[in-house]
DNA sequence: TCTGGGGTCCTAGGACCC
DNA sequence: TCTGGGGTCCTAGGACCC
């Protein structure tokens, strides 16, 4: 995982591995279709991520690993998606359940996970870094006091998992006790951030490179927010060096702007972002990853006001017109007159062995003859 | 010359997730 | 030579208030 791909090339030559670069647009409806049918299916669920899906057991009176069998198949059935389910009392020994499901022969894609010696056996066979909320620096931090193991960890004191890993590390410990420390869906009620940000295929060092890249950027971040009919109170730009080139000096240079009013307009961010520009530009600098954050995001209605400029628009007939434009002709089919030039642009990373959207683009629907 | 106590808000940085 | 992107949460520390 999260391995570059010209490290391996020796091990992709020969054994014929096959290269794909991401695809998220056919992720995202394979994702929908699944997550549409397995909701279907329960009372009550929450769509975790991509490829996540809690689902509450406690008000289903019913044989639970039969029933978790039933709709591993039926999901296989109808969307040809394999899937691994993972029973339990909390959502992190769910989420261990799930791993040994997809290991284990004979769990054969379900386990559950009840009877304290199983679960006891689990957490045993379980590191502590491939716990839910455990990443890379917890996992050193408590290895540096001999905690290698899931079980371990669940034992250890609470202040002592309070000290080291923060609250969210203490609501981990208790829930590999089997105590419930999340409700079935602790998402956000709305969206904080939006952000769209790339790393070039090569250093920037060109001051309008650098401002085109943020234009563009900036066009699809408002769009993102269009779709989710919020509003930006707040902006904020950044540059990035390459952290792999250690001969060189580091950098991280960034600004921020309130937005007054609020916006999603295309043309009044990418307005601010040219007269901004020059705060995080520097001569000399070789720049390798550039974004946008748009933050403080709430709806048009809610937007605070400004004592002059009157309140935030809530209709915009002409970004209605553009969004509409992307849906039929594809992305930035019109643009901000800013961004005239296409660029073709050299600065963009590579997406070469992408598969095809086979579900959601006309002319990448398989033929069957 | 002496110089408190109790708050909130904001931001940067670092951790985590997928 | 090549090294991802987009999120949330927590904490410490500083600025500010009365």
């Amino acid at each position: 995982m999260g391995q570059p791909l010209f490290e391996i090339r020796d091990l992709v030559r020969r054994h014929n591995v096959i290269v794909k670069s991401s695809n998220y647009a056919l992720y995202g409806d394979i994702s929908r279709r699944v997550m549409t049918l397995v909701a279907s299916e329960v009372p009550d669920s929450a769509i975790y991520s991509i490829d996540e899906i809690f689902i509450d057991l406690d008000n289903m009176s019913i044989n639970h690993d039969q029933w978790a069998r039933d709709l591993k198949a039926k999901i296989l059935r109808e969307t040809g998606i394999p899937v691994g389910i993972g029973i339990s009392t909390t959502k992190t020994l769910a989420k261990i359940a799930n791993r040994l499901a997809k290991k284990s022969f004979k769990a054969d894609g379900v386990l559950m996970l009840k009877d304290q010696k199983w679960i006891d056996l689990a957490l045993e066979r379980t590191e502590a870094g491939d716990v839910w909320g455990v990443g890379r620096k917890f996992a050193q931090k408590l290895a540096s006091i001999g905690i290698t193991t899931a079980l371990q960890l669940r034992d250890i004191p609470d202040q002592a998992a309070r000290q080291m890993m923060t609250v969210g590390g203490l609501k981990t410990v208790r829930e590999l006790r089997g105590i419930c420390c999340s409700d079935l869906d602790d998402s956000p009620a709305q969206r904080e951030t939006v952000c769209v940000s790339r790393s070039f295929s090569k250093e920037i060092d060109d001051r309008e490179m650098l401002k085109e890249a943020l234009l563009s950027f900036a066009g699809r971040a408002c769009a993102k927010l269009r779709r989710l009919e919020l509003v930006a109170c707040r902006l904020q730009l950044f540059i990035l060096s390459n952290r792999f080139r250690s001969d060189r000096p580091q950098f991280s240079k960034g600004c921020e702007l309130t937005l007054t009013p609020a916006s999603n307009d295309t043309r009044q961010i990418c307005k601010h972002v040219g007269e901004n520009i020059g705060r995080i530009w520097q001569n000399g600098l070789q720049i390798k990853k550039a974004g946008i954050l748009l933050l403080d995001l709430c709806r048009p209605e809610d937007a605070p006001r400004d004592l002059f400029s009157g309140s935030c628009r809530t209709e915009n007939p002409l970004m209605q017109a553009l969004d509409q434009l992307e849906v039929r002709f594809g992305k930035e089919t019109v643009m901000t007159g800013r961004l005239a030039r296409r660029s073709g642009p050299d600065w963009f990373m590579t997406t070469d062995n992408r598969s095809p959207n086979y579900t959601t683009r006309w002319q990448d629907i398989p033929t069957v003859r």
